[in-house]
DNA sequence: GACCGCGTGGAGGTCAAGATCGGCGTGCTG
DNA sequence: CAGCACGCCGATCTTGACCTCCACGCGGTC
């Protein structure tokens, strides 16, 4: 009746005991498997329990409770998307190769976090009203746009709020379509939908119009 | 002890029995303040009567369940939203005029709904996993964005997938910028945010480069 | 002026899900 | 070989939120 190992590909690692370190990353695995699959609030401790193999209690040894298990995984794919749209801001000086370079982080995040579906951690959270958690989401996407905006600012002579009202149109816009493109299957090659995208903005914010420039 | 009639601004219209096409509106208002405030999710039944001034089974005289009840006000604000968005598109051949419309339809919809948050309802759910509420907020964006599509592959040549990846960024810029207005408390006017966000748009979109018109 | 029906109110049931306690087996160590 | 420590589990508690039952009071009618 008891079989030794459960070779399900539901469940992760099931059989005999693990080092403390091994069996937290299997279990933030299952959570995030879990979390992603139902969302935070359907998400059930006995689901993720369950899903790695284990009981409850040793899942509470590992982590305090639901939110901080959750805040885990946040922070890890925070800590990933953020990186990866920093480091193409910084690559390079020309604005247009930023914009390439932060619409296919954002492609690319999508697409690599499709097998586990991380991004919806970020994207499709159903926590947006708790306060660690917006913090958490909005600083992301608040650094993007304000790196973003520092330089629309210097080009456009446009002020602060001004800046930041197209900066937040732009980042959001490459957000939404990466998130589109892979709800739709992937319907244009990565390609092709990063090059339409950076066309669009591109002709959308380059040589904008200098506005508001009072007096003189 | 008992005073009459509680003045108070938290509770709405408390006193006496009302007919029921009036108790029920005041029911969907006490709702959506609730939801709007807290969620889906950490809205509690007893809250929302509580704010109405009537106890819990008059609620559930009048609707079925919580779901119900979230499902009576998402659809009032999704008809809105999306007449809104149609009015613009249909009321002229300009695509200009068009964009310049659903952009005030997008700002006028978060603005005029900012005494009462209900475009939180759409936007910001707490239930994007339950299939119901997001069929429901994905047609209004859906629709719009078909909509949208249709002049994008006849005006540019690009095929559908192509047309419709353009079309999410821009509805998605302008609902995205929109949020970020009111949430930063109207940085700026709304017609100078309207301005910008057309300018913006328009430029990338207009005249967009023809391609992919294989062979002849 | 008395009666009857309907809408109202407070108190309670049910259940799901997060969080926890004593016992067991296994592998290492002297 | 014996003791020990550690990781693990079944079974349970508790909280909180959705959802109904018995007493009260107001409006229409003869």
């Amino acid at each position: 009746m008891s079989s030794l190992v459960g070779s399900d590909s539901s469940e992760l690692g099931r059989g005999g005991r693990l080092p403390r370190s091994a069996r937290r990353k299997q279990l933030l695995a299952a959570a995030q498997q879990v979390f992603v699959a139902n969302g935070y609030h359907a998400a059930a401790m006995d689901d993720i329990a369950e899903r790695a193999g284990v009981s409850k209690p040793v899942l509470y040894q590992h982590f305090p409770g639901k939110m901080e298990l959750y805040l885990a995984l946040l922070d890890t794919q925070a800590e990933m998307l953020g990186a990866a749209v920093n480091q193409a801001l910084a690559a390079t000086d020309d604005n247009r190769a930023r914009i390439h370079g932060v619409l296919t982080a954002y492609f690319e995040f999508v697409d690599r976090s499709d097998e586990d579906g991380a991004f919806r951690l970020i994207f499709e959270t159903d926590l947006g009203n708790d306060p660690a958690v917006r913090e958490r989401v909005e600083a992301v996407a608040q650094k993007t746009m304000q790196a973003v905006a520092d330089t629309v600012a210097g080009d456009t002579g446009l002020d602060r709020a001004q800046a930041e009202l197209l900066s937040t149109a732009l980042t959001g816009a490459a957000q939404v379509a990466a998130r589109w493109w892979l709800a739709e299957d992937r319907p244009i090659s990565q390609e092709d939908a990063v090059r339409l995208m950076e066309s669009l903005l591109w002709r959308g914010i380059s040589n904008f119009p200098r506005q508001g420039e009072p007096g003189h």
